[in-house]
DNA sequence: CTAGGGTTAG
């Protein structure tokens, strides 16, 4: 697909042409359904998997899981209960990962009562619950900032999976990461000890969390103590890292410190992302260098870096804040011409926008 | 299949 750019469609007619029965793999289709889905083409891979069906060809679970899994990357959770409830029509049983997807669907959608309930669901049903379903429900509670919960279920984990599932790095950098986003960066550092303590080594999601959590609260010094340390320990700070620091130096107007991040970035090679382009056009808008993030909009643009709303949106919402709708509006435009689609906020930045200058009616 | 970073409205 990738090579010859051939369309979904293309493949599966000549899979379905040389399938010879039992001396052929079902999982043929499996995988083209999982490649639909890595190449982008979500509506191929449903395409496919409907396709095989009235072909009385039916792709196994595993595919089901892996459109599944790729409607929630894409945040279309409606699509996924629709989909959902159309493979169980047809007489699919959820396995393992079937469930963890629906435990994070709910969760997606803060619904975390249910979330639980369908864990008791998967024990009724004699299927497993493993370390990802635990998780998932963990930083549910830690992203409602339920940090109770997220510890008793810690606690418990070992309990309700009947000996089988402990805590790994990915549960204790959710708990971390829920108590520095309450701001209480005393627990997080207590939790990381804790960790240490039953054998998990701080990774670089660890430090990452930390960094936030302590440049969050005003303490730059610890940021870079935790910079430093984690460098000594072999971990070497990656893109989210810096972008961390460079966001809350702009914050500081600390535009001296923020530079020569951004230097020792680029001397580094660690490749700046749209989060970095958009840390950048607001610590240049905030600090009075609005020319500046105009320019650097212009430059990345016509690179095609981005790919999404973030760094306009902070361009039209300055431009608006300061009642320069002549000065918004190219931007939108240039949102257009260039494939991207404004959003709530967008919008909402323009309304405002009009709102300030008087203009009801637009 | 799960964990860290960027946007609006006083």
């Amino acid at each position: 697909m990738c090579v010859r750019g051939l369309a979904p469609f293309d493949v599966l007619e000549g899979l379905i042409n040389s399938y010879e029965g039992d001396d052929s793999s079902p999982a043929v289709f499996d995988a083209l359904v999982r490649a639909c889905t890595q190449f982008g083409a979500t509506d191929g891979a449903y395409e496919v998997i409907k396709k095989l069906r009235m072909d009385s060809c039916w792709v196994t679970i595993h595919a089901w899981n892996n459109f599944l899994g790729q409607l929630l990357k894409l945040n279309e959770i409606d699509r996924f209960w629709k989909v959902y409830k159309e493979m169980i029509s047809y007489g699919y049983s959820e396995n393992v990962n079937t469930f963890n997807l629906i435990v994070y669907a709910l969760c997606k959608e803060c619904r975390l009562l249910e979330a639980i309930s369908e864990f008791y669901r998967m024990l009724k049903n004699e299927i497993w619950p493993n370390v990802v379903t635990f998780n998932m429900i963990i930083d549910g509670a830690c992203k409602m900032g339920n940090l109770e919960l997220a510890l008793k279920l810690v606690r418990k984990m070992g309990v309700m999976s009947g000996g089988c599932v402990r805590p790994n790095s990915v549960t204790y950098n959710c708990i971390i990461n829920g108590f520095c986003k309450i701001g209480n960066i005393a627990l997080a550092e207590e939790v990381r000890i804790e960790m240490t303590k039953v054998g998990i080594e701080s990774n670089e999601r660890t430090y990452g969390t930390l960094i936030d959590g302590h440049a969050r609260g005003g303490s730059l010094e610890e940021v870079f103590k935790l910079c430093n340390e984690m460098v000594e320990r072999g971990l070497i700070p990656n893109t989210v890292v810096y972008n961390t620091v460079i966001h809350w130096l702009y914050n500081v107007e600390d535009m001296e410190g923020a530079s020569l991040l951004l230097s020792d970035m680029i001397d580094k090679r660690i490749c700046p992302d749209q989060y970095t382009y958009s840390i950048l056009t607001k610590g240049l808008c905030r600090n009075g260098y609005v020319t500046e993030a105009l320019r650097l909009n212009n430059q990345v643009i016509g690179k095609n870096l981005i790919e999404d709303a973030f760094s306009h949106n902070i361009l039209i919402n300055y431009m608006c804040r300061s009642k320069n709708i002549a000065g918004a509006k190219p931007l939108l435009g240039s949102m257009f011409v260039h494939g991207l689609i404004p959003d709530l906020v967008t919008y909402g930045s323009l309304i405002d926008g009009y709102w300030r200058t008087a203009r009801m009616e637009m």
